[in-house]
DNA sequence: CACGACTGGGTACGTTGTACGCGGTCATGA
DNA sequence: TCATGACCGCGTACAACGTACCCAGTCGTG
């Protein structure tokens, strides 16, 4: 009853204040936990194969963190220590957010299983929170804090929808357990029959452009980012923005 | 080895061709997986319990549909069949996106699950494909298909991430198992730490002004849908805009 | 009318998260 | 100094899950 009363794993504290000295901790914990779930998925870093990678029983897991779920929050937070916003408010918010969006991708891309996390968004962990304060301090001189967070929906909407989409296809392929010219080459003739069917032009039009990409993945990426840049931008008031990026 | 090949649900014929008259239907066990998942989440969707639902034995929906996963991705486009766009390329772009945004978002609430549907993006089912078709229509006589892709990212990225958002707060108030005033009030001194460490002045803000909010959640997506296809704009050629919106 | 492709569904298996309880350890208060 | 009890690692156990396998019954087709 009264460990319940914690709602969040960030208001349970890791360390009891008298005992025996534990063998592990809560880092060492998420560290093995957040390898298994790069090399093999998330489902693959279940709490047996946690312990025994790290050379514990399965149930000391459960004196660290007070169940998987929470332990896949820690790990979500452990991934946001890793985006790059050091000294953020540099005076170029454009290059700032560049930054942030970028490195958010690569993060993303690095943790594919993080799409599957769906906790991590909103656990209030303490990169998160440093996060926060660093990027939406970069608009925060110059914007009302309402319209901030208005604007940086978009800008993470943005980011992570593409994220997402990247790291489905990557998962998806992983899935099923064929590599990626097999299943393209097993998805054939569904697209055939999508194609030849004549009622799904537009599609049809993707699919076709898709077989002679004009721009890669990281030009996609760039080319969605950039307008959402210049919808922020007209957004600030009398500011100097950057010229428009090199692009 | 033969149905091995099939890569995704949708290249699986429901029926085969001979053989006695099957009791269910794909659609009667999605509909019936929909009801529950949307009253008890998607955790609660187990083949056992949808089975039961509709009067089945458990290994009997195996006969149509080969994994649970798939029946996810059923269920996923089954929602995508609620959004209405119908007539959609109408000739006032504006409005159309705005009706699929908004149709967009309120599925998404009344089926707070899908968030936790990881593969539901990217299924091309059926309503799926009708939505792409209307929705990248409405843009597609005005821009080459690159740039409609890129903006279709972008006003799908923030309407799905504005979405998540708040549904990601319904679910994690759902399976604390206490109500939403009790959840704010365990969360409360988690809070106040964060606020008397001085160290998130930005964070700071945002708890303070959430506290009198002048904004409705309904208000602030409407703020960013705007500032979005304010964004679109400015992409578009020499077309003729509608006025700025009744906001 | 016999065949065999199909049906619904019961039984069973491997894997999961985790509740519970054991014997050992160590900071603390008498 | 030493007994106390809070904490440790961890083995056992259980319920629930997805689903492989098998069976007897059904029905379109030769």
């Amino acid at each position: 009853m009264s460990d319940a009363e914690h709602v969040s794993i960030w208001m349970r504290p890791e360390r009891p204040a008298r005992g025996p000295k534990p063998a592990y901790s809560r880092a060492r914990i998420t560290e093995a936990a957040v390898r298994i779930a790069d090399a093999e998925g998330l489902e693959a870093a279940t709490m047996r194969r946690i312990a025994a990678d790290i050379g514990a029983g399965a149930m000391s897991l459960y004196r660290y963190v007070p169940s998987r779920d929470d332990l896949i929050q820690l790990m979500a937070d452990r991934l946001m220590g890793e985006i790059d916003v050091e000294g953020m408010p540099s005076g170029d918010w454009r290059a700032d957010l560049v930054r942030y969006a970028d490195g958010l991708r690569a993060m993303w891309l690095r943790h594919p299983w993080i799409a599957t996390a769906n906790r991590a968004l909103l656990g209030f962990g303490p990169n998160q929170l440093r996060l926060i304060e660093a990027v939406m301090g970069v608009l925060d001189p110059h914007l009302p804090i309402d319209e901030n967070l208005g604007l940086m929906a978009v800008l993470h909407g943005y980011v992570e929808g593409a994220a997402r989409d990247e790291v489905g296809w990557i998962e998806e392929v992983r899935r099923s357990g064929v590599g990626e010219d097999e299943w393209l080459a097993r998805s054939r003739p569904y697209l055939r029959h999508l194609l030849e069917s004549g009622e799904y032009p537009v599609f049809s039009r993707i699919a076709l452009e898709a077989n002679r990409p004009r721009m890669s993945r990281d030009q996609q990426f760039r080319y969605g980012l950039e307008r959402v840049l210049d919808c922020i931008a007209t957004s600030l008031p009398a500011s100097l923005p950057p010229a428009l990026p090199p692009g």
